[in-house]
RNA sequence: GCAGGGGUGGUCGAGUGGUUAAUGGCACCGGGCUGUAAACCCGGCGGGUUCACACCCUACGUAGGUUCGAAUCCUACCCCCUGCA
């Protein structure tokens, strides 16, 4: 077992902004990077051959801990050779550990030291998570990243709620690093690459909280790094905030993460938001939007939003965005695609989804070629003008 | 021809004398969505004036009538459906 899970090399700065290679037992990651959502083992409506395609590309996927344990069970994942080969993605998985959820499902669990009782979404029945049983089933599910069982409070938590919250975290933190590694001693990976030389073990990364109060996530984040992690997140952002308020987190946390491990903020964001958080010195970013968004009939575009259910469109024989070279926009049209997705075909909210997945790896590929060429400054005023400017 | 049933807003369909410009669904129009309980949720939806409160028109097949008041009751007519001839 290799010490280290994950290279990390900074190829570039400009500013905050970083450019850099990832390396992880399952291919060189390329910074900044988007990782598409895929809670349930799939990224919703798009195939892993489009997700592979060179328009998309994408490097790595996200999958969920809570959902995947409730359905089809970690256990069953563990019986198919892991999540990788469940699925059959061969390329870069990070799971969520549940944290998240701790947050969304906030009025069907119960909280204690001791970890989480949810009432199952699916069913209702009693679930008990626990950081201990979260690195259980990121083991079993073999993913090549791990993130470390947090709680996620509301973006408007209070001082003190944030700072109870925050302790809560940190001694979770020190409680899903043991178990981890312990697990990784055992063997318990299930995800192990088949022509892994290195015998490289799971990366866990370690969450920063403490709400928008900057003395108490520079606290959280010092007690962090105390217990050692392999990356370093920032959780608990884009939940209920002001987005400058967001922006000022960020701008004020992120350049005082390790400078030599990758930086993640989890569940952002738009695409003006990428940009705007990899100038404040962000990495890593995953969200729902491209693929949510989409299937609710939601175009990104280089100028901004777009509704494909907008009647305007009805005849628009023009591709969802002119600038775009995706596989969606080099063949459809936004006539044909309102079209879809007024009829209610499933292809309407697949064809969405894929260009939006496409536009937001994009524009990641696009800002990391202007930190290497030390253009970043200008790309990032264009970009907005551009988003600014409005769909004609 | 006789008997019975029925004609309601873009559409289907409630409503059988008084907060009825008229319940619902669909369609249509618009908005929202940030570590996915989301192919979901919210709003608008006869016309006109007004920033708005509000007001004015026009509406339940057609034309009359009863009534303080009618989509609802009465009469005639038109049309549709079912059964019998």
């Amino acid at each position: 077992m290799t010490d280290e899970a994950l290279g990390w090399e900074v190829l570039a700065c400009e500013g905050a902004a970083r450019a850099g290679l990832l390396r992880t037992r399952r291919g060189v990651i390329e910074t900044p990077v988007f990782m598409p959502v895929g809670t349930l083992g799939t990224v919703k409506g798009v195939r892993f051959e489009e997700l592979e395609a060179p328009d998309t590309d994408a490097r790595i996927i996200l999958g969920n801990t809570y959902h995947l344990w409730l359905r089809p069970g970690a256990e069953v994942v563990r019986a198919c050779g892991g999540l990788h080969r469940f699925t059959g993605w061969g390329r870069a998985i990070l799971t969520d550990s549940g944290g998240f959820q701790v947050f969304s499902l906030a009025h069907m669990r119960k909280l204690t030291e001791q970890g989480v009782e949810f009432r199952s979404h699916i069913d209702g029945r009693p679930c008990f998570l626990s950081p201990e049983i979260s690195m259980e089933v990121q083991a079993a599910l073999g993913s090549d990243i791990c993130m470390a069982f947090d709680e996620c409070p509301p973006g408007q938590a209070a001082h003190e709620a944030a700072r109870a919250s925050l302790e809560l975290t940190a001694r979770w933190a020190g409680r899903s690093h043991a178990r981890f590694h312990d697990l990784q001693r055992e063997g318990a990976d299930a995800g192990r690459p088949a022509n892994d030389e290195g015998n490289a073990r799971q990366a866990l990364f370690g969450i920063v909280q403490g709400a928008t109060h900057l003395d108490l996530r520079r606290e959280s984040l010092s007690r962090t790094v105390e217990v050692g992690f392999d990356g370093y997140a920032i959780g608990g952002l884009s939940v209920g905030e002001e987005k400058p308020v967001m922006y000022e987190v960020v701008e004020a946390i992120a350049p005082e993460m390790p400078a030599d491990r990758p930086r993640y903020l989890m569940g952002v964001g738009t695409p003006e938001d990428l940009v705007e958080c990899v100038a404040r010195g962000v990495d890593m970013f995953d969200c729902v939007i491209p693929t949510r968004n989409g299937r609710n009939g939601q175009a990104f575009t280089s100028r901004g939003r777009l509704n494909i259910k907008n009647a305007r469109w009805a005849t628009d024989t023009r591709p969802l965005d002119e600038a775009c070279g995706c596989a969606v926009c080099r063949r459809h049209t936004r006539a044909y695609v309102r079209h879809l997705y007024a009829a209610g075909e499933m292809l309407g909210a697949v064809l969405l989804s894929h260009h939006n997945l496409a536009f937001f790896l994009d524009t990641m590929r696009r800002v990391r070629q202007a930190i290497r060429s030390g253009e970043f400054t200008r790309f990032r005023r264009e970009f907005l003008v551009g988003l600014g400017s409005g769909v004609e």
